[in-house]
DNA sequence: GGTTAGGCTTTG
């Protein structure tokens, strides 16, 4: 056995005795009887022959981690003696994060409770701010050793004293008992645990003090809490302030103040500074705290103490309406004023962790969709967020938010971003939210749905007789009878390429006498169809109908603004490849007519209401083709589904999802009379789950 | 070895 250890222990004893470390040198001292066997071990020196024995049982029990068998006393904050230097145990009521005195060193400032019920106000100082207790959270655990008990103001206070060490659990019942501390050994015996456990358990039961900490979906206006949060971005404002995007997984009901800050000066992530655009929140912090801040990582988990939310001050008349919530943490120290970084083993930490990644996965539209019952808690919040992505703003996610009431007050033209729900849309019948719009005479018509497109194709082949059409060098004509009661003939003529005729998913066909139903077939067959009619022994457009047919796409031209040409213009394409629809209209002198959504929607925030149009982006808004809609049951769903999550007219209109939209407001003339218009821009719909549906 | 700060009713 003494071989075996012999080896190393002198090894570390000659090494000690050439660095001259006082830690195994012998050194009786009048220390007070408690002092500090774990730091300076009474250990007398190998070379020294001189109780070499006691001096390797020290050194094997090092080696082992285990402190030497002395016992330490600890005293209850109720009977501390004025200058004297005490162990104490105590549950943390109030501290201030280490910060640089105006001396030389580290101060940290920590009051502490017992069951005792007396509490005691200590002050620490240290040159190395990691020796300052390791506290994070009001309520964690410490075991202070060699305090010194001082009289000041007429209370009793502890003072770190020579040869100070701090040892911080956090205070939850059942989280580990790992200590936090800077020093390298230390003594834990089974009896310090039980110390810990019982005063976990102890401050449950009490009243008196509760953690400030409160996330975003629970704090209240007017309040200063602890925050934890992930650091998403951060800029520079000036010298005395810096911003930082933070979120922790919950939203804040509140319509938030957004700092305006020029893209070059932020840094972050921007994809996720987007995506959590509406989840993060920013934050001002001040003087003292701008160079920690400078010095944190993004993507770090941090806590914010004593952050501020104060109702925005516009400064104007209207206080009684100010809807939205800026952040600060000011400066100084005061309330525990700060911003720490727990390490990433704190439960707080790892429980944030895990919400934040379930919320990305449900918000990040490109990964699978996950059933949210599948997830373990704490999901509820999960819930919220996935309603709350339903809209991005890919270009002024900066603007400040503007309350709805104050946009009724405003003069046209101008531009604002808001939050909102829609409580109501018109029309209700979506197809009837499709329509054809003429960019030259800016006329807005139905689209035609089935049932007049098979009236419109009826009458026109009850009408034209088809024509005794003779072959020509760039079509070839084909006439079929139907078979039917009606006794119908349908023509279809060919168009050459290159003198060829073509595979059918390259063709253009022009045809004449067929109905809505076999025009749709043919559709779903040939490249391009432009239904034709007879007049004279000619093929001609007529613009009552469709002029053009690719797949989904049917095509309107405007009867007010076209030109019509002769269809023999479109010899000139024949040389080109595909059949470009731009080109075709350009060539028979067609003005396409643009196919919009135009809806009504009743916006309303907790200042007012709004009457917005959506119309001109409503392709860019809903992602979908409108003239390719109706044709598309599938897209008809979609559509469907889009409407059902922005206005659940199940749900009660609390639990709407906020829309944060760009809206433009305009005069527009209507029936002679000037009125101001609301228009959505500038604004895309992202719902996670109908990214599934095809 | 001295000094530092000595929470607290906050607010850009």
């Amino acid at each position: 056995m003494n071989r075996h250890v012999s080896h190393p222990a002198s090894h570390i004893l000659q090494r000690a005795h050439k660095s001259n470390d006082s830690r195994y040198s012998t050194q009786r001292s009048s220390r007070p009887p408690n002092s500090e066997p774990e730091r300076r071990p009474s250990v007398t020196c190998l070379r020294c022959r001189r109780d070499g024995r006691t001096a390797l049982r020290y050194l094997i029990t090092l080696l082992l981690f285990q402190g030497p068998a002395q016992k330490y006393v600890y005293t209850a904050l109720g009977q501390l003696k004025e200058d004297t230097v005490a162990n104490v145990f105590g549950v943390v009521t109030f501290f201030k994060l280490p910060y640089r005195s105006k001396g030389t060193d580290f101060c940290s400032v920590v009051t502490i409770l017992d069951q005792s019920n007396v509490k005691l106000k200590c002050t620490f100082f240290s040159g190395n701010q990691d020796a300052l207790p390791r506290i994070y959270k009001i309520g964690d655990i410490v075991r202070f050793h060699r305090i010194k008990i001082q009289r000041f103001n007429d209370e009793l206070q502890g003072i770190s004293s020579s040869g100070f060490s701090a040892l911080v659990f956090e205070g939850t019942v059942d989280a580990p008992l790992i200590p936090r501390t800077a020093s390298k050994s230390y003594n834990f015996t089974t009896e310090d645990q039980k110390t810990v456990e019982t005063l976990r358990n102890w401050q449950l039961g009490l009243q008196n003090f509760t953690s400030s900490r409160r996330n975003l979906s629970n704090v209240q206006p007017g309040q200063y809490f602890d925050l934890i949060c992930q650091l998403v971005g951060k800029a520079e404002i000036d010298k005395a302030s810096y911003l930082l995007k933070v979120w922790d997984g919950t939203r804040c009901s509140t319509l938030q103040w957004k700092v305006y800050v020029e893209d070059y000066a932020l840094e972050g992530d921007r994809d996720s500074i987007t995506r959590l655009q509406d989840l993060a929140i920013d934050v001002l912090v001040y003087d003292n705290h701008v160079e920690l801040a400078k010095s944190l990582k993004i993507g770090s988990c941090i806590v914010i103490h004593n952050v501020h939310a104060k109702w925005h001050n516009t400064g104007g008349e209207n206080q009684g309406h100010d809807t939205y919530l800026e952040f600060h943490l000011h400066g100084g120290t005061c309330y525990g004023r700060g911003i720490s970084v727990p390490p990433e083993d704190d439960s707080d930490v790892k429980e944030l962790q895990k919400v934040l990644d379930a919320v990305g996965i449900v918000s990040d539209v490109t990964t699978p969709h996950i059933q949210l019952s599948q997830m373990s808690p704490p999901f509820d919040a999960l819930k919220r967020c996935q309603q709350l992505f339903v809209t991005v703003l890919p270009a002024h996610q900066q603007w400040q938010i503007t309350p709805l009431n104050n946009i009724a007050k405003s003069k046209a033209p101008q531009k604002f971003r808001i939050r909102a729900r829609l409580k109501s849309f018109q029309p209700h019948h979506l197809y009837q939210s499709v329509k054809l719009h003429c960019t030259k005479c800016n006329s807005l018509l139905d689209a035609p749905d089935e049932q007049s497109l098979t009236k419109i194709f009826e009458d026109r082949s009850n009408g034209s007789p088809i024509t005794n059409t003779t072959n020509t060098f760039w079509y070839r004509s084909e006439v079929w009878n139907t078979g039917n009661l009606d006794n119908r003939a349908v023509a279809i003529h060919f168009v050459k390429k290159y003198d060829d005729l073509q595979n059918p998913e390259n063709s253009l066909i022009m045809v004449e006498g067929a109905s809505f139903k076999e025009l749709c077939k043919l559709s779903t067959h040939f490249n391009t169809i432009i239904p034709v009619k007879s007049k004279e022994e000619n093929l001609e457009l007529d613009l009552s109908a469709p002029f053009l047919i690719q797949g989904k796409k049917w095509l309107y031209g405007c009867m007010k603004c076209s030109n019509i040409k002769s269809l023999e213009e479109l010899k000139s394409l024949l040389l080109e490849t595909g059949w470009d629809a731009m080109e075709m209209a350009k060539a028979l002198g067609v003005e396409l007519l643009t196919h919009l959504f135009v809806m009504n929607f009743i916006l309303e925030d907790e200042t007012g209401s709004l009457k917005a149009y959506l119309w001109r982006e409503s392709e860019r808004f809903f992602q979908i083709p409108p003239s390719e809609i109706l044709m598309d049951s599938d897209l008809q769903e979609k559509l469907h589904m889009i409407m059902s999550v922005l206005c659940p007219s199940t749900k009660q209109i609390g639990e709407y999802p906020w829309m944060d939209c760009c809206i433009r407001s305009y005069n527009s003339n209507v029936g002679g009379k000037e009125q101001i218009c609301y228009e959505v821009f500038d604004t895309l719909l992202s719902v996670p789950d109908l990214d599934t549906i095809k």
